[in-house]
DNA sequence: ACGTGCGGGACATCCCGTTCGT
DNA sequence: ACGAACGGGATGTCCCGCACGT
């Protein structure tokens, strides 16, 4: 039935292919490979690009929020279960998890965010989006946690979400280094948490 | 006589300008910014830096360097006087008024954190020793914090360095965003030390 | 029944304002203009102008077509009325008055008649009819003027047909300078020729 | 002695030769001639174009400059000598047989002139003062026949100077058209100057 | 110690023509 | 009659590195 490749349908598919090849390229080779390799990497010229995203920057921002999404959703997945304490401690663990994986994935999203906030101004405005649904989320998880009692409820929630999200950061930046550090500032940080909470 | 002396120090100050053009130029334009832009900007031409640096990756190294020692530098005096207590938390006001302030000098040692970290592999071992320094000056802190009592003793020095540190790598790529947030996260993170130390 | 017909005049409808369009484009942006930007400011794509003129060319040709035609009765409405003499000295003026009007439109025209006699041969005849055409005006003119003794007899008809025509032609370069150049030179053009005939 | 290729003066030596195979081949092709098809005529790269005029417009300014003087020296000499009234006279033939000998070179002045005036701003200032120059030589011309007698008195030289102007302009563009149409063009204005003066 | 000429390569952009669908 | 997908090619820009000279 829609298997007929109604030729738009396929152009639809030709783009996704191209943002994960770009994912993929990007992820490994860094933000500087090449345009047409994309493109070669799914069988296409750089004229397909082209005429999908317009330009370079186009590219990049499709990448970014699509990126950006996957990210979510698997923090989303790491912090779905248990109670609010449990979830928190779980999103930690399970980004940490995630930077840590040597996947050149987060590479990317680090370079992404990078860019955001320097020479890529046009991307900012997925970087700003994305932090406030973060800190959006992380403020529920602590509430949450606050209501069933699993959190100390004389803290600010507002104020541990911050604390942790700027942690959450400092960590995407420490997968640059060797694992065993980046074990070992986790496991210092949720033991601080876990006495404070 | 005095010629060949002369001579030499007329190369030294070269080499000392031309890191200190290409901080400059490197901070404000990215680590695009070229090769004989941050020559013209000392009245010299490619020739000279690849005379004195070989290559644009051993100008980038020896700006590296530099640039990590400058940062360190402005810490130790952050972090000079008082108990350890005060020492500490000094510094980590320090790190966050130095990352806010919009100087572009705090943009370049970001990317070349990330550089290090990714794409410019021999810059690896001038992050590392960076690293090893920062952590090792701030167990010390702790430490003598818990000498003279304004620290709590019953926590491991290591663990709250490298929780510390982390989160110092946090508020670096905060600085990509609006100066509220930063200045609220830094806030947050001072507030639950205070009451946990 | 009518729906034939009323595609067809669709389909001429849609070609007319292409013309219009790539007149308007090109006199602006010059005919570097690009192929998709004139079928986007009707709300076309390209596919609609290869469909109607085959290539690139075929839609410069009718272009060139066109816009020669639309000179033409300009200079016709300029040079309507009067003797011989009243109706030449009119298409001067008239002339010089539509290029030097500023309108992009004659930039094009000027860009056209280079085009066809160096780059693109293709649009040769048509110059060529055009010249024919203009030469012939002229020279009825001029007769038209020896004839209600308005124009000294004792002249070549097509020798001062000729040259005003090759003035005319300078006149037409001559919109690229300033307009009081313009106009200084139509000025003393004129006296000459009032003071000859 | 000067005959050691010093470097400096090879480098010079290159750009000459690098300004010639523009004008050669400009002036076959068109102004779409590109960049490196230029450089490999003198046996060099894009590169060294680059290296020496900084872009193309780079180039084209310089080519300009160098296509007018040429220009502008062949026409003192075809009106070096004799009355003013031969000069002036001298002047119009060496033009119109300059125009007329179907030099590819001719077609590129016609270009850059009508470059200048349109699409290229940044030669407008060497049009310009090509303009002005030439005016200035007319009106000379004309001056001188009037003192020496070979010119009527009771012409104003501005208006003159103007008139014959704007026709050389026009036979620039004639050029285009056939040879015969050329010839009898610049024929009948010669007669009806010698008739006028 | 430093300037200059130059090579060679990469890359984003842009555009025309075509084919396939509708 | 027209739109969308795509190919393929060309071009200007820019930059690093290396010989040379000096």
């Amino acid at each position: 039935m829609a298997s007929a490749p109604t030729r738009v349908a396929a152009g639809r598919e030709t783009k996704q292919k191209l943002v994960d090849a770009a994912i993929e390229r990007w992820s490994v080779d860094g933000l500087a490979a090449s345009f047409d390799v994309i493109a070669t990497d799914v069988g296409m010229t750089k004229g397909a690009i082209y005429h999908h995203f317009g330009s370079k920057n186009g590219l990049l921002a499709e990448v970014y929020e699509e990126a950006v999404k996957r990210h979510s959703e698997r923090l989303s997945e790491a912090s779905a279960e248990g109670s609010g304490r449990e979830r928190l401690l779980g999103l930690i663990d399970g980004s940490a998890r995630l930077y840590g994986s040597g996947t050149p994935f987060y590479h990317l999203l680090l370079h992404l965010h990078v860019a955001a906030g320097a020479s890529r101004p046009d991307l900012a405005p997925v970087a700003r989006r994305q932090q406030r649904r973060q800190r959006k989320y992380l403020t529920e998880l602590v509430t949450t946690g606050q209501g069933d009692g699993s959190i100390r409820a004389d803290i600010s929630a507002a104020a541990l979400a911050e604390t942790v999200d700027a942690t959450l950061q400092g960590f995407l930046v420490q997968q640059l280094e060797p694992p065993s550090t980046q074990r070992r500032a986790v496991r210092a940080f949720r033991g601080l948490l876990d006495t404070l909470l």
